[in-house]
DNA sequence: CGGCATGTTGCGCA
DNA sequence: TTGCGCAACATGCC
């Protein structure tokens, strides 16, 4: 489910059904989703309030009350929100319900996650989570200078950069997996040795392509697993660009599928995944002006 | 049954 | 001290 593009369709369907709506009752009993707040709290903190807006950045969605407080949900790998008649019964994977009355229409908000990965808490305040979130590349766009400038910085590949969320929240295993295949560019190139700016305005263009692409699709198969990724998921396959068979290797602990054909690796090539880095020269980045 | 999974965090070791 | 790889988390699904 749950990259920016699931993410901001999921606070689309929030918007339209809280935003508004005054609790009435919610429940999670599960300590594990509001860590570190207690579950207790959840209700307390919701119940007699109306939500007033409902923002995302990332992977992260915040809910705010009419009191001040805030409620912040992030989906884990599984997570999701559902909406149900009020006197539906727990469905499946059920961990929190929210009960409420809007335009005199009483109904039931579910939170849903099979693994737990994800969060959802009651707070007073903004969670560092949360505020130490880089820019949204779907709302905020993506500044090439500074974007530039944190890959120059990076000593990581590419794409274990650009899945930083300090340096842009969001993009997850796929989304960097898609955007760095639609800029051509290998995920395996250290970021201190891309293109710069160049490469970055690439990316840039990949990641918004890679994003506008999932929402556009996410939203014509509602939940259908028909996978409509170029490349995510499609190791061994040919490449849908020029034919090369796709390749897969793990970087940041993710499988990462990428072509070697048309996809270009910026700094030191080399035969192995482990390279010795011997205490050699620097590397120089090759710069491109315009 | 084995392997892999859209995310994040924390630990041990170099 | 910093960085990196990797296990862990909990469960489904192919």
């Amino acid at each position: 489910m749950p990259e920016l593009p699931d993410v901001e369709l999921t606070r689309r369907d929030l918007k339209r059904w809280l935003v508004g709506a005054i609790v009435t009752a919610a429940d999670t009993e599960d300590a594990r989703l509001s860590r570190p707040a207690s579950p207790r709290s959840f209700a307390h903190a919701l119940v007699g309030r109306t939500f007033e807006r409902i923002d995302r950045r990332g992977k992260w969605l915040r809910i705010d009350l009419d009191d001040g407080g805030k409620v912040f949900s992030h989906l884990g790998m599984t997570g999701g929100w559902v909406r149900v008649a009020v006197d539906a019964p727990v469905v499946r994977f059920e961990r929190a319900r929210v009960d409420v009355v809007l335009r005199g229409r009483a109904f039931s908000v579910r939170y849903v996650d099979a693994r737990r990965f994800g969060r959802l808490l009651a707070v007073r305040e903004d969670i560092a989570d949360w505020t130490g979130l880089g820019p949204d590349p779907f709302a905020d766009g993506i500044d090439v200078g500074l974007f530039s400038d944190a890959l120059a910085k990076g000593r990581r590949s590419v794409k274990e950069i650009v899945m930083d969320q300090r340096v842009l929240a969001g993009v997850g295993n796929i989304l960097a997996t898609e955007g760095l295949w639609m800029a051509r560019i290998d995920p395996r190139s250290p970021g201190d040795a891309l293109a710069l700016p160049a490469d970055a305005r690439a990316i840039a263009r990949g990641l918004r392509r890679a994003i506008a692409s999932e929402l556009a699709d996410r939203k014509r198969y509602t939940d259908r697993r028909t996978d409509s990724f170029f490349v995510y998921g499609h190791a061994q396959q040919p490449c849908p660009r020029c034919g090369t068979r796709l390749s897969s290797v793990v970087l940041g602990g993710r499988t990462t599928v990428f072509c070697r054909g048309c996809q270009v690796r910026r700094g030191p090539k080399g035969g192995g995944k482990a390279e010795r880095k011997d205490s050699g020269s620097p590397l120089r980045a090759t710069r491109t002006r315009r």
